[in-house]
RNA sequence: GGAGAGGUGGCUGAGUGGUUGAAAGCACCGCACUCGAAAUGCGGCAUACGGGCAACCGUAUCGGGGGUUCGAAUCCCUCCCUCUCCGCCA
């Protein structure tokens, strides 16, 4: 959520942040809107002014048993309230209409973000391993329905397309990729594991921006919850309404947790295989910083998500989203792509967004200055730690062998009971 | 799900219709005293919004929303949350 006022400061620089996102100007629309606000207010507040003044001097004359003044007094006060509905009606209407405005715009994107329309103008910033091109090399799918391991029939029998069962190795798999990503996060790279609801309110997902504009691609549960769509919205909203001390900063958590999607912009996409399931798992990362750690924590983040792939020897590239590909709330992303011998492509396994104050103003989440006075909000950052699945779709592409058995990394052995492969011969 | 008790400032905790943004204590900050510290004394100490160059003035906020009233922390309705007991339950 913009802050009204910032953008009256500097109208241009806010169009100009719009208008890389590929939306109109607006400035000049919203800054109307503030004025009609502030006419209300002002009307509202001077016919309350008034009437306080009255009641006191009722309180007053009443006190000194001047019951004639009490009831003169009254008598203007009921005149006075005849005026009052109207413009409180006009005051919560003229806020209710800018709020409305505001809450529908997306962050504005950081200066040095590339201008772009769409991911093919993202900016490739890094690569790590080098992409095996297997002449012979099976998709995740095949290897997985093959083993007998991977059950999409199943899965459409209890739930519908997008879902999967994992039985066996790959269950297991699954299982001890989120427990190496977790300890990974916690023992050495400083975050504290949370265990958050996966079902929460409406205004927790206004907090982080899913709602009102991306409902559509959320599901709901029963009349008063949503199903989260990544633990980035219970473990950023764990600071909602708080103020925090510039000391506790940064916070970092970390939580691995089912996330939901509706995927609903998404129909005939990726149909094939687990790379987009309304399901799936994911070790999210989470810090609260103050305005001038952010830059620098976001690096950080992106250094924690990257040690995942590197731990596990996965080929990688870091791209910058271009101001076109960046989400709602973001105004710096990285994504972390992932090399798919399967598919000969880079797919996306994470992502890291640096949020500035937008979503802090939507939870009202800030810390008190070292030095005494003053509030201000906080900084908040997400990234994921990374997605499960798809890391569980790169093990099997890139660890697969000739025999149709895949091998697992020397990282997660420990994790898989001492395995050193699965789906091998015999099975 | 049923019955009951509660939700007041950073914390504890007064306050049941009138000038209460809210007593008192603790915590915190400043000053005095002291070689220094403790103790003590004095003073300060909420947030948001509107107006103003500013000093400052105003409005709102005692869990959220609505209502009664000239006036609500105080009365009524409703929702949320916490606690106790009962039921159910992984």
């Amino acid at each position: 959520m913009h802050d009204i006022r910032l953008i009256r400061e500097n109208p241009a620089a806010f169009d100009q942040g719009l208008r890389n996102r590929g939306l109109e100007p607006l400035a000049e629309r919203l800054m109307a809107l503030d004025d009609r606000r502030k006419e209300a207010v002002s009307a509202l507040q001077a016919a309350l002014e008034r009437r306080n003044a009255l009641s006191k001097e009722i309180g007053q004359a009443k006190a000194r048993k001047d019951e004639a003044r009490a009831q003169e007094l009254m008598a203007e006060v009921a005149r006075l309230k005849d005026s009052m509905p109207d413009l409180e009606k006009a005051e919560r209407e003229a806020n209710e209409a800018l709020e409305k405005e505001l809450a529908g715009l997306p962050n504005t994107p950081n200066p040095d973000v590339p201008v772009g329309r769409d991911e093919r103008d993202n900016v490739e910033r890094s690569r790590y391993g080098e992409p095996r091109h297997l002449p012979a090399a099976k998709q995740h799918f095949e290897l997985g329905e093959a083993w007998g391991l991977m059950d999409f029939e199943a899965a459409a029998k209890l739930s519908g397309s997008r879902f999967v069962v994992l039985r066996g190795e790959l269950a297991r798999l699954e299982r001890a990729l989120g427990q190496f990503m977790l300890d990974l996060h916690t023992a050495e790279h400083g975050y504290t594991e949370v265990a958050p609801p996966l079902l929460v309110r409406d205004e927790v997902m206004f907090g982080t921006a899913q709602l009102p504009k991306f409902a559509e691609d959320q599901f709901r549960a029963g009349s008063e919850h949503w199903l989260i769509p990544t633990a980035e919205v219970p473990l950023t909203n764990l600071v909602r309404e708080a103020i925090l001390s510039e000391d506790e900063l940064p916070l970092r958590f970390t939580a691995l947790t089912p996330c939901f999607r509706a995927e609903a912009g998404a129909a005939g996409k990726d149909t094939r295989g687990m790379l987009r399931q309304h399901q799936f798992m994911k070790c999210e990362l989470v810090s609260i910083t103050t305005p001038e750690q952010s830059a620098e924590e976001h690096e950080r983040m992106l250094a924690c998500a990257e040690a995942v792939l590197r731990r596990l020897d996965l080929p990688y590239r870091v791209v910058t989203l271009c101001t076109g590909d960046m989400g709602f709330a973001s105004a710096k992303t990285y994504d972390i792509e992932v090399w798919l011998p399967g598919q000969g492509a880079y797919r996306e396994i994470s992502s890291c967004s640096v949020c500035t104050d937008f979503q802090a103003r939507r939870m009202n989440a800030r810390y008190r200055l070292k030095d005494g006075k003053g509030l201000r909000f906080v900084h908040t950052l997400n990234g994921s730690g990374v997605a499960i699945g798809r890391a569980l779709i790169a093990i099997l592409e890139n660890y697969q062998n000739e025999d149709g058995s895949v091998t697992v990394p020397s990282a997660l052995v420990p994790y898989m009971g001492g395995a050193k492969r699965i789906g091998g011969a015999g099975r």
